[in-house]
DNA sequence: GTGTCCGATGAACACTCGTTCACGGGGGCG
DNA sequence: CGCCCCCGTGAACGAGTGTTCATCGGACAC
């Protein structure tokens, strides 16, 4: 229990931080407000003097983050650059963001079905906002003829899937460094967009 | 509620698919067993009759499902082919079979953190017989020099990711077909790993 | 016809759920 | 000092949880 209190973190940001593990670990079903508060180490009211419900709080988990998400991602890609340059950014921006936040990320992507109607709204366009950068720059490179994508549409998806999982069986401690791994990304995405790094066509 | 009685089915089949449609869609610790009982039309003390608990219920799906999953994938790739044909028959089998069976294969690769320990074990170790499947075809594509792969362990959950997700976004009724959805997938996998079906290196 | 057994019932069990509320202590401001 | 206002407490609420059990109808075997 207790984080020993690190800088400037009130009760507030500490009942975030364990809320995202434990939604993260259990789903948002499988936890109770006792076990949050049992967590941080107060009582389940006082979570009722920072949250006006259980589903608020999951909704401010999940708003934050996606808002946090899309400015990163705004900083990271040039989007002035060539495709092949935005969609490799990207890809590299979001394997390690998806490796810092492995928590929020998840429930973001997870537990939209445990959303009532108007936070589900909100989420969801701030989702699709996301994707669309994705699927901006696959339109952009198959425009300019630098990538073979049959359905923008369809492979943006197909990465996202593909980089949203990679918290499923990655462990920090094992044999591959974090590196490797968006290195590995990188290559294989690019690969399915029919544009090597290891070929001369880019 | 209640299915009309097709032909031959019994309560305890009519439970398992109507547990397994409820788990997929609210997930395991959304549904009681008042909720599956309702939905079938029967009480819920009714379910005990067939299953020990509601642990055993969802151990019971995931495993038969992974058997069947199992079952079936051998039975649409042909082993003795070559890595291109045995990894283009492994996609296009596995996206159809998704698509036939949303529900069963979103809760098996969902719900791994709602088992308790014995079950969990079970299911993992036909989780991991699949994912072998598909990573030895990675590496013997690679050894013939067919595929350029960097690491077929993190490329074929890279590629099993990226086929799991296609049931959260595709409609059966949207504009893209069946068939124009698992060409895509076929495609942009065989590309991802150095082999586009529309290059002469294959 | 009689006996057996499968499977459904509905009430009940002890427990956990999200949420509310009256209360109190302690720091900041007048 | 006196006031207020965060923000925490602990008990309580009604509702819902998984599971158990005595009961009973009806189909099938002899």
């Amino acid at each position: 229990m207790a984080d020993l209190e690190t800088s400037r973190s009130n009760t507030k940001d500490i009942l975030r931080d364990h809320a995202r593990r434990l939604f993260a670990e259990r789903g948002y079903e499988g936890v109770s407000m006792r076990d949050i508060a049992g967590s941080v180490g107060v009582q389940q009211s006082a979570i009722y003097n920072h949250f006006a419900s259980k589903q608020h709080l999951l909704v401010d988990l999940m708003v934050d983050h996606m808002e946090d998400l899309i400015r990163s991602m705004r900083a990271a890609v040039d989007f002035r650059a060539t495709p092949r340059e935005q969609l490799e950014s990207f890809v590299r921006f979001h394997v390690n963001y998806q490796l810092d936040n492995p928590d929020a990320l998840f429930i973001a992507y997870m537990e939209l079905r445990s959303l009532e109607p108007e936070g589900r709204e909100t989420v969801v366009v701030l989702r699709d906002e996301y994707e669309l950068a994705l699927r901006g720059i696959l339109d952009a490179g198959d425009a300019a003829g630098e990538f073979e994508v049959t359905n923008p549409a369809v492979v943006a998806r197909c990465i996202l899937a593909m980089m949203t999982g990679v918290t499923v069986w990655y462990k920090e401690t094992g044999p591959l460094g974090r590196e490797a791994v968006v290195d590995v990304f990188a290559e294989t995405i690019l690969r399915s967009v029919g544009c090597s790094s290891a070929t001369a066509e880019c």
